[in-house]
DNA sequence: GGCCCGCTGTGAAACGGTTCACAGAAGGGC
DNA sequence: GCCCTTCTGTGAACCGTTTCACAGCGGGCC
């Protein structure tokens, strides 16, 4: 939040941006001043791509403001949605390593604000700073988790439970508690709740029509309080046993 | 293949077992002998499991010698597999970095030869030698790539796309090539297979029934013999447009 | 030699989800 | 105010895959 509001302001040094990316948290003035001698900057309007899967390209970039999602749209046209970027998240991390196309499509929700770093210069950086290197495989490591963790859940959950699972986690990361509920402060149209579980948007409205009627959640122009979480804590599997 | 025979021979020298690890190669002796001090060894029997999913645990293991399979059981007993690794293969780079329990299983699939490097002791080694913080990056670069390529082509595509796929990769790693065909040097009972694509034993043998009767493929005794790779490539999503 | 175990082969039934085709409501732009 | 777009709601038909239940086959072990 202090992050956040640090970036509201747009502070005009390069240094204080830099340092309120994560993996670049903790680094010293003169390490900041390094960096930032190599960074670039970039906006977004709001629906532009950044990167296309498949793209040739080797750049990192920061999220100093604005949503991105990461998404693998296919030939056939559909699309899996990998995660969110919010402020102090990086991304491009895995063809920056790796040196192969890009392996997913990188586009902003809103209008974004992103820093850039070039492979050619930033590995001679990570060369002379493997705290940041480390501090990059364990974002990495970190995604491998989350998405090995979201291909056994897809694979072996029900949309129900996969649905319970993804609402409980959004309160976790975004809920505003309030008056018997907590309300997950983020616009959460149907067919995007769909994308993030891996079903249909109608499979997604079906569920959460039964969810409604039963006292579970509470919906209102794209945003869904959560009522009764034990309810959708049985559902998502964690109650029984 | 140099390498497979150099471990034949069993080298009782620390430092080239350790450069035979492909994130350790290019070490110096002199950085081999550090690395060669702090690594532990282990020895596995078939069915024998290295650590599993929700284990605690920091070590990053490199095979010797060996196969073993890395997969995901949860407590419902589906099990998903990510992927088999050979000699010169590290594992357990997750937890390695981000500091969470194991995020999968593994486990030997033949008598299996290790070598382990702690956390606490390999962390400092990969502050001062960035350059192997950085190979390991790519290693989780690589799986991750891996991991939401596997995803894609689970969810938009039907069984016969996935296996014949799979049969496909199998021939580039494992074939050999012999008269009218490439036979597969590799067991693969039909329910390994499915557990590799994503689909139940049934399913496979159904469809590799099909390719049989229409001579696309050869099965005997648990090998696979690819005779007709254009028809492989056509069902695979390949061969149109 | 006999028995068991791991692997293969097969078909019927059930299931979970998608696809498709609509309809209606809410909000924003001009 | 109107229109257009985005979002929600719903039901029927369809489809790929799993589940289950079974049969046969071969090889290794004692």
């Amino acid at each position: 939040m202090s992050t956040a509001s640090a970036l509201q302001t747009r502070p005009l040094d390069g240094r204080v941006m830099l340092g309120s990316i994560r993996v670049f948290e903790g680094l010293s003035r003169r390490e900041l001043d390094l960096l930032h001698a190599i960074t670039g900057t970039k906006r977004l309007r709001a629906r532009e791509v950044l990167f296309r899967k498949g793209d040739p390209g080797s750049a990192l970039y920061a999220v100093l403001r604005g949503r991105m999602r990461v998404f693998s749209s296919g030939p056939d046209a559909k699309e899996l949605v990998f995660r969110f970027l919010e402020a102090g998240d990086v991304v491009g991390e895995v063809a920056l390593f790796d040196a192969q196309v890009r392996s997913a499509t990188v586009e902003a929700v809103e209008p974004c604000e992103l820093l850039s770093l070039q492979r050619r210069d930033l590995l001679p950086f990570l060369e002379q700073h493997p705290r940041v290197a480390i501090k990059l495989a364990a974002v990495l490591a970190r995604s491998l988790r989350e998405l090995s963790q979201r291909v056994e859940d897809e694979l072996s959950l029900t949309i129900p439970a996969r649905l319970a699972r993804k609402l409980l986690a959004l309160v976790r990361t975004h809920g505003a508690e309030l008056a018997g509920g907590v309300r997950i402060e983020q616009r959460l149209p149907q067919h995007i709740l769909g994308e993030l579980v891996g079903a249909t948007r109608e499979s997604v409205n079906k569920q959460m029509r039964i969810w409604v009627g039963s006292g579970a959640i509470q919906v209102e122009r794209g945003y869904v309080t959560v009522l009764d979480r034990a309810a959708l804590e049985e559902t998502a599997g964690y109650g029984p046993i």
